[in-house]
Order: C-alpha cells, then structure tokens, then sequence
DNA sequence: ATCACCATGTAAGCTGTTACATGATTAA
DNA sequence: TTAATCATGTAACAGCTTACATGGTGAT
C-alpha cells in the first residue's frame, strides 16, 4: 500500500536518517535524476509512513517556527523497503514529452526543428557531464569497486544507467540532425 | 494552456481524425509508447479542446447508445499544435521506478536481485523486438526515407529513440549483471 | 537591515487511474 | 446465446504542482 514516493523516502532514510528539509534536498539532487517531489509532498508522506509504523522521528534543535523533527527507518519499515525491491516490477508506462513533440514534428520548419533538437542535445550534453563528473568522484574513491550490500553501489548503479541514458539521446539527436540536414525541405 | 494530453491528440488528429473510442486505441499502441491515457481521460479532454476552438466534431452512424462523434483539428489547432511542437521544452522531470528500486538494491538478497533484472532485461529484449519489427516494415514501405514534412518520418524518429532507448537499457542491465555475478556477495 | 538558508506545514487545483454505467452490432 | 468490438460518458480517488503561510539563525 505504499507509494512510489513512499519507497523513495525509505530509501533514502535507510541511508542516513534526517529532517522533511534535509530529504527535500536529498530528493532533488541525486535521486531527483529518477524521481522528485517537492516538499508539500514529502512532509505529508513522512506523516503517512509514520502512522503506518514504517519510519519514527525525534525532535531535535533546529531553527524554525515549528520543532524540527529527525525521522529515521524502523525495523518494519526496512522490511517494507527489502521486500518491495525485488517485488514483480510494474510495466513502467512511458511519458516522454520530447517524443510527443517529435511525433508531430513534421509540421515544423526545417530550422527550427533543427533548433529545437539542438537545444535537446545540448542540454543532454551537459547532464552527461554532470554525471560523468559524479563517475569519476565515485570511481575515485572505489566506490564502484564497492559490494552489491552497500548503498554506494547502488547509487553508482543508477548513475551508469543515467550516463547511458544520456548517451542513447545524444545518439538519436545527431542521427536526426544528420537527416535535417540531409533532407531540409518537404516531401521526398 | 493546452496540456500534454491536448497535444497528444491534437497530434493524433492532424495525422487522421477518428472517434474518442479510435483516439484511445491509437493512444494505446504507436503513441502509448511514449504517452499513454486512457478512455476517461480522453473524452473530457477532447471536450475541453472543443471549446477552445481546437477540434470539431460531426456526428456519424456508429455502433452505441450515443451519439457516434468524428472529430478533426481545426485551423486553429493546427496552428497551436505547430507552434507547441517547437517551442521551448519544458526540463523533463524523470520518474524511473526502475531506478528508484536499483537505488535500494543493496538490501537485496544477490540471487533476487539477479532475477529482477533478469526479468526486467527480457521485457526490454521484447519490446527491442517489438520496435525492431514495426522499423523494419517502415524501412521496406519507405517511411524511413520520407521527408521531414511528411508525418510518417516523425513515426519513424520516435521509433528509433525507443531503439535506442530499449538497447542502452539491455547493456546496462548486461553490466549489473556481470557485476552481480563478478560479486555475489556482502562488503568488499 | 537584508538576504540566504533552515524548517514545517496547509490549500487549491490539475493530471491520471480505476471503477461504474449503458447499449448497439457482428461474428462464432 | 455468448463474446468481442464499437462507442461514450461520469465519479471517486490518488498523485503531483503551485501557491500560501510562518518564523528562526547566521552571514554580508
């Protein structure tokens, strides 16, 4: 009965316990490449888990109007995470918004379907970067090199397949920009 | 202030104009590969672009308790429907369950884990085949060499994305498992 | 003083899924 | 006659985004 959103909080307090901010944080920069959610979303999720006997908090000091509050797992909760992992993997139902566009494609201009995919492919570029950067840190330390029972791994794991993600793309652009190219007028 | 959805439609109906029950089965196979929606989603939408001047429809002899409506773009959807297609795309925000799974791996028994990305590479392997298949019959109709202009090559592009796409996640399941068999064990 | 950051929540609205509801035509 | 296919809708709910609301601490 818990959600996807519900895992990804799990999955990261198995980690390292912390406060609705910190997992806001932590759920845009390194899990936010494969799934995001804002903090209107989390604090009440957090809320739901707890009444669900799957994370626990304290209060801890902290500034804010209100206590601040450090959630980790419990046991049950880390049981959840560990059966759902491995559990029958629902048929992911694609929503790719660039391919929308591409889809009707054809009733651009030449030029500026060529823009757009430009655009696509620079900004493909860069988050190649970005994670081959992150490789490297990671690499660097070993932790590539890490068991398959540590969380490095893991995180490496998801970083190879954003890197390959974003190499396929940037692939496909210059395959389609060679054929704007080839071919920047109307019908054949 | 046309949804996804909207556009999903609009670019059905630009290529051929159908009923709703036919848009939801064309949504379903070519398109739902990368943009999916279901009947009762559909209807209200196709209401809703009706009243901002996107669509019309006539009414038909069809099987059913009511009316059977036939719908096409008007002037003006095509119109809106060619300026989205190449304005500015919005920074997709990802949401791989896959991913959101591997990240917890680590919890996993190594064995269980071998089986779900064993089950997870076949269902990529057939729907390589699937995509392979419906390129091959567009290469010997043609459609591959189509214009730009001309609807069939976009078919084609989204076709080849989801290529690429189903093959870089072959090869990346292919390392993990090599990693998993490499390593079957705890810690380093 | 002003700004950035820490910190937690609620409310309104949109999108998407699942379930409910109806009924005609055609083929096995 | 039974099932599949054609055909259109509504309702309830879950998930997600955007906006509203509050206020403390520390650095410039």
């Amino acid at each position: 009965m818990t959600s996807s959103l519900g895992h990804a909080l799990l999955g990261l307090l198995a980690r390292t316990p912390g406060t609705g901010y910190d997992l806001t944080q932590r759920m845009s920069r390194p899990v936010g490449y494969f799934w995001s959610a804002a903090h209107s979303q989390i604090y009440p999720e957090l809320a739901r888990l707890e009444s669900a006997g799957l994370v626990r908090h304290e209060i801890i000091e902290g500034a804010g109007p209100r206590p601040t509050k450090r959630y980790e797992l419990t046991e049950l909760g880390r049981r959840e995470l560990t059966e759902w992992v491995t559990s029958a993997a629902e048929p992911a139902r694609e929503r790719d918004p660039l391919m929308l566009r591409v889809y009707s494609l054809w009733l651009a201009e030449p030029a500026a379907a060529t823009d757009l995919i430009n655009q696509v492919r620079q900004g493909h570029v860069r988050r190649r970067e970005e994670y081959a950067e992150m490789a490297a840190t990671l690499e660097a330390g070993g932790t590539d090199r890490q068991g398959l029972a540590e969380p490095g791994f893991a995180a490496y794991a998801t970083l190879r397949a954003g890197l390959g993600y974003e190499e396929h793309r940037i692939v496909w652009c210059d395959w389609l920009l060679d054929r704007l190219r080839e071919n920047p007028g109307s019908a054949n």
